[in-house]
DNA sequence: GCCAAATACCTGTCTTGACAGTCACTGTCA
DNA sequence: TGACAGTGACTGTCAAGACAGGTATTTGGC
């Protein structure tokens, strides 16, 4: 059952060195699934559920490992967030009949109708964060967001041959 | 007990439409999270015991409250974290003198030795993230992430008159 | 065709974030 | 002084991220 409404830690400067660039992206993370979880509330949804079943219903015959990638977190965390989504009856798991060890994971009728409104969410949120940039701004943002995730992804990679 | 290793899912592009901002800053907190588990798992802590043991080095004298702002979460999430670096000897609490609901964190000398080589993770993981990035962009990219924190914050804001 | 390696998914564990609710204490105001 | 709202910390709950380990199935090499 998702949080009815929430209260986020209070806004305040915290680090001698004015925010990092790090903990700014960790910030804006977190104020963004505050506000997607508000908003979703009123349909029963969390951010990440809304997201799988959102992906479902824009490329049908959906399998756990690409929707964990989709989402940004391992099928182990899909499975979880598949159950959710059956148990609330939006989507339904069905046996691959090209593999049995995976699954297709389909939306219901339910689901479907619930679709466009959790986009509309989405959207609203997305506008919101871009409020007062202008296209370009947003485009040369976007660039610059690109480069960070290639940066610490490959933070992530350099370590691995310790 | 921190996380050995860790092998985050693979890149890859997803949305129809690329990546919007929105799912780049969680893209980015995610990795950025990963890599810092990952580098602080040989001293035996996560990013957000580490953060709380550091701010109490850097601030002595600190209480739950203030951490929790600090490090990005509430109260209810600080006691847990204190009680992990506490049962790791490298903090202890001290009930406050001049308020008795009140407690003081202190670190140990355990935890005044590990800090530096912390600061050390923290510093390099920063220094990864903005690679390729000249001073003024990186100042830029910060007045840029400051508005969107901003906004997503707004967002939150307008919406609890509901 | 057979066996080992890889793959797909699941379960269980630990940590964290975000609450609600509780208790003790403080400061204020009548 | 005594009631009372507000504050500081804690507990408990639920969802999620990130793993390890397990099972069933497929695939590739021989």
């Amino acid at each position: 059952m998702p949080r009815p409404a929430a209260k986020p830690a209070p806004p305040e400067r915290l680090d001698g060195p004015p925010a990092s660039v790090r903990s700014l992206c960790f910030e804006v993370a977190r104020a963004l699934r505050t506000a997607l979880d508000r908003d979703l509330a009123r349909f029963g949804l969390r951010a990440q559920q809304a997201a799988v079943l959102l992906r479902c219903c824009r490329r049908p015959g959906a399998n756990p490992s690409r929707l964990a990638v989709a989402v940004g977190t391992d099928t182990a965390g899909v499975t979880g967030l598949i159950d959710q989504l059956e148990k609330k009856g939006l989507v339904i798991r069905r046996p691959d009949p090209a593999d049995r060890r995976a699954v297709i994971v389909e939306t219901t009728k339910a689901g479907r109708e619930l679709a466009p409104r959790l986009r509309e969410v989405f959207q609203a949120v997305n506008e919101t964060l871009l409020g007062g940039f202008s296209p370009p701004e947003a485009a040369h943002l976007e660039g610059l967001l690109q480069r960070l995730l290639a940066n610490a992804r490959g933070h992530l990679v350099e370590g691995v041959e310790d």
